[in-house]
RNA sequence: GGGCAAGUAGCCAAGUGGCCAACGGCAACAGACUGUAAAUCUGUCCUCUUCGGAGUUCGGUGGUUCGAAUCCAUCCUUGCCCA
């Protein structure tokens, strides 16, 4: 299968530039996406582009990854009703730093590949170019009638918060690095989420009236969640592709707390699995949906992916040690099932504090897994909270050596799916 | 520079002198039900709390008043119109 049929099958291509297609079965292709260094790590919105980018290597095509090192200096307007705040620099070449790093890990750049992958930073070109001379050898050949019909542009023009100039240039500077990497990579196409369109094809008409070339674009859809929620949001935050930001376990329990619909959906976007395997994990799952088999599949490949096989196993480890048996009494666990738990958030205390006995809610507030007591007290009264897997009926209770497991450990479940484990530190 | 309008909790959005920590909706979190799903129902949802309360909010700052998100002044931000 050639790689736009792949790709249109995953469900990742949304629009198309007419052209594309023949461009990319004629020659081995470069082609780019742009990455925001908006945080020190990227986050699984990131994902499909990246993963996009792996197809497109796999595929035999040149894949490059840009930083936005100085778009990121101005702030993208695309899919933003407000204006941004501006990050310091300080701030930007940390962001710069780690983004680079994580998308290092996804593609081979080995040098002896023809078509080995590049990353760029597109500071590197426009740190040298002065305002003047942007203006007049690259703002000259694009007009504002053309830019303010975008759609980014003109949702924020009649909107009621306005775009300040700076926002506005973007799409001049995105198209700028077309145009750049057109000139020094014989990058022909770009990539990315359906959001840029506007931006990608003022690249291309850059292009092609700067130099009479021709660029290609096509973009993937943006991921929606079928009760329109936002995607990758959970009630810690975005799940980062970093391990310090976001454990394994945790990613891998994101992606396996999926539901049906969009598992149906994502299975294909993000793992590499062939159609046929994918087809008959669907219908296996539709006849026994109960064993979650597409959530399982979908978490481990893309665990995987991400955080290497190792890691995937132990999340998985993990996962049925704390799910599988919930019926189970707690004293089935082990010292070295306890022990051996990854990615469950840890914390340490004093052996002294449970001489006496310390109030649920104090040891809750105090140990970081509520952020104050009346958190604690709220969620405790709402049946929320288990010790040991069973639930704290009421908030006086003492908690005391009694409670410890293996003489060492306490469990404590927040809500059903967020574990903590408590640990006596040792003498 | 002139005229008009707007700025309320994560978002949308009521309130237009006391009954306001502020209606309602969304999102979020927790519970029940389930399959760690969806839908549904219930609770929580500014901060802290010894659960009795306490503290800080309605763009900023000053003022009027016993009392202000609500009135006045001024400044800031944004939109529309005029120059």
């Amino acid at each position: 299968m050639n790689l736009l049929d792949e790709l249109s099958w995953r469900g990742m291509i949304q629009d198309i530039m007419p052209g594309t297609r023949e461009q990319i079965e004629k020659e081995m292709t470069t082609g780019y996406i742009g990455f925001d260094p908006t945080a020190d790590s990227l986050h699984i919105g990131s994902l499909v582009p990246i993963l996009l980018l792996v197809h497109f290597q796999k595929a035999g095509h040149k894949p490059i990854a840009l930083v936005g090192g100085a778009t990121g200096m101005v702030g993208d307007p695309s899919g933003k009703s407000e204006e941004r705040n501006l990050l310091n620099e300080e701030t930007l070449q940390k962001n710069i730093t780690g983004v680079k790093a994580q998308l290092a890990k996804f593609l081979n750049f080995s040098p002896t590949l023809p078509n080995a992958a590049e990353l760029v930073n597109n500071y590197d070109w426009f740190k040298s170019i002065s305002f003047i001379d942007f203006l007049r050898d690259t703002g000259k050949h694009i007009t504002v009638n053309y830019m303010m019909a975008k759609d980014s542009v003109k949702k924020r023009i009649e909107g009621e918060s306005g775009i300040s100039y700076t926002e506005f240039a973007y799409q001049l500077m995105q198209a700028y690095d077309f145009y750049w990497l057109y000139q020094h990579k014989q990058c022909k196409l770009q990539m990315g989420g359906s959001d840029q369109w506007g931006n990608m094809t003022t690249g291309t008409e850059l292009i092609r009236r700067k130099c009479g070339g021709e660029a290609f674009v096509f973009t993937n859809p943006l991921i929606t969640k079928s009760d329109g929620g936002k995607f990758g949001k959970t009630e810690a935050g975005n799940i980062w592709l970093d391990p310090a930001k976001t454990s394994p376990y945790q990613f891998y329990q994101f992606w396996l707390n999926t539901s049906d619909n969009d598992a149906t959906r994502w299975v294909k976007l993000f793992t590499f699995l062939a159609q046929e395997e994918i087809e008959k994990i669907i219908s296996l799952h539709e006849q026994n949906p109960a064993a979650r088999l597409l959530q399982r599949t979908l978490a481990a490949e893309i665990t995987s992916f991400v955080h290497g096989q190792d890691e995937m196993s132990k999340a998985i480890e993990t996962t049925e040690k704390l799910f599988s048996n919930q019926q189970a009494p707690i004293e089935s666990l082990s010292e070295a099932d306890l022990e051996q738990i990854q990615g469950v958030v840890k914390v340490e205390i004093e052996r002294n504090i449970l001489r006496d006995g310390v109030d649920i809610i104090t040891l809750l507030a105090n140990t970081g897994i509520f952020p104050s007591k009346g958190e604690a007290r709220k969620t405790t009264q709402g049946g929320g909270v288990s010790i040991n897997r069973k639930k704290v009926e009421t908030v006086d209770i003492k908690v005391n050596e009694s409670f410890l497991l293996h003489n060492r450990y306490i469990l404590v479940q927040k809500g059903k799916k967020n574990y903590f484990l408590i640990t006596v530190k040792a003498v």
